[in-house]
DNA sequence: TAGATTATCTATTAAACAAATAGATTAAAC
DNA sequence: GTTTAATCTATTTGTTTAATAGATAATCTA
């Protein structure tokens, strides 16, 4: 499951996209929260951590507020999810970004579970980051 | 991530299954901890959760034991994962087993989180309810 | 330059969940 | 009736999730 920070923050973004293409400047986090239903203070920390990756950009003092901080098509959903919700894999053996061998694994190389759940990632990774911000806004999502 | 309780269930239930072909009767919950190197108390409750669900079997007193509920060509990876880590969809509006409306959600028809992890959801049902505990033990999975 | 606006930083909290342990009880075999 | 092994009841510890509060820093506008 996605925990509530990931789902917050992936609507939070795709408004942003939208919004991107109106063309009317940044989007305040109060406006964001209220529009999105999303507990202020919690959302506050979870634009900034996608801010510090620089998949958003954001502006103090008035006028200020949150854009994307790459082109739509430059984001992934699988970036995303990433950084909010920690690596993609079942098991951290699998992990690209954060390859860890599982504490009562002997073999890796035999190790069944692993085999299983190497398809679910492989297959999970590939639609995650195939998809683009910008095509999920489209409501395209790429296998 | 697979919690640990999912993966030493799995553990456990590969190494039953391949204790099954030996045909050597049940295995104690004591030899299943200390072969598979965890902790035994929790492994009780693990597979107790297991037996209530019908995939495993158990026999009290002397010569008792642990053995598979049925053929463990009629269990799958993903009943498993299910009963010890609970729906395997990213968010609750998609899960077959366990379907609840999201909170914050104003419409599944349109939301675009919902689309990406549609498919997400059913390349990962496809391939865990396919493949077998019998698939798995033989390193064989089903795309 | 003062005041308003808006993001950012530091700290804290309550509740839920994960992971594990301890001890008593029940069922079966011999 | 003693031994073996699963089962039940209860508790504990630590971590994570989700959220809130209040002070601070940057930027704009009048």
């Amino acid at each position: 499951m996605l925990s509530k920070k990931a789902k917050y923050g992936l609507q939070a973004i795709i408004f942003l996209a939208k919004e991107e293409k109106k063309k009317k400047g940044p989007i305040q986090i109060s406006e964001l929260a209220e529009k999105e239903n999303i507990p202020k203070k919690f959302l506050e920390i979870i634009l900034l951590e996608m801010r510090k990756q620089g998949i958003l950009h954001s502006k103090m003092g008035a006028g200020g507020g949150y854009s994307l901080g790459k082109s739509a098509d430059k984001i992934s959903i699988g970036q995303i999810v990433r950084l909010l919700d920690g690596p993609l894999a079942q098991v951290s053996c699998l992990s690209k970004t954060a390859y860890h061998k599982c504490d009562e694994c002997k073999d890796e190389k035999t190790c069944e579970i692993r085999k299983v759940m190497k398809k679910v990632h492989e297959s999970t990774a590939r639609i995650l980051d195939r998809t683009s911000l910008a095509d999920a806004v489209k409501g395209k999502v790429n296998i």
